[in-house]
DNA sequence: TCAATATATAGAAACATTTCAATGAATCAA
DNA sequence: TTGATTCATTGAAATGTTTCTATATATTGA
């Protein structure tokens, strides 16, 4: 993974909302919709989709877009490859 | 790991000079100084430094003073926990 | 089709971060 | 002790981020 990439992803997880959303994701199997989101973070609407928006721009969520919801998948995917990058900076 | 130290930590990680100086850092049998810094990173002094206190404050590295100069050791250790946590977000 | 619902976008205010020039503090060497 | 060197701190300008209100877009259901 690149520097670039793993600055956008560090970002993303670098802010408490974004970190909270993620961490009820795991309650969810790993997935959950816009609309849940209001019920843990108290901030308004375009708030929560753009935090969302972010996540989904560093690749950490995968949005399905499903009628008119849109369902958040966890990228397990890019985290592996966030991780291997960490444990890279060990020598 | 508590929430808000992974925010920390990943402030300190969403940022290319600092990725740069972690990455350097490696390459150094996981030490530098600070005046290292000034040869692979064009900033003035008083950015190096702050960004070298970025990282210290989110505990990456540990300062260790020497006479004048200051030797920055990675902590692996954080890595590992913050690594711990990342993992923790897969169900 | 029309109204209601779910999400996204635009634009602005508040706040945080990055960078620099100037200066301070600590240490070393002569 | 004095001057030079290394690093830290202060304060300000530029830039970026977060949050809001208002509005737009897309989809569903009646």
């Amino acid at each position: 993974m690149d520097t670039k990439k793993v600055e956008k992803i560090s970002k993303a997880l670098a802010d408490p909302n974004r970190l909270l959303i993620l961490k009820e994701l795991r309650k969810n199997q790993d997935c959950l919709y816009c609309s849940d989101v209001y019920e843990f973070i108290d901030l308004t609407q375009p708030s929560i989709s753009h935090h969302l928006k972010q996540l989904s721009d560093a690749e950490l969520l995968i949005p399905v877009k499903e009628g008119r919801y849109v369902k958040y998948h966890l990228n397990t995917g890019i985290i592996d490859q966030y991780v291997a990058f960490l444990q890279g900076l060990k020598s």
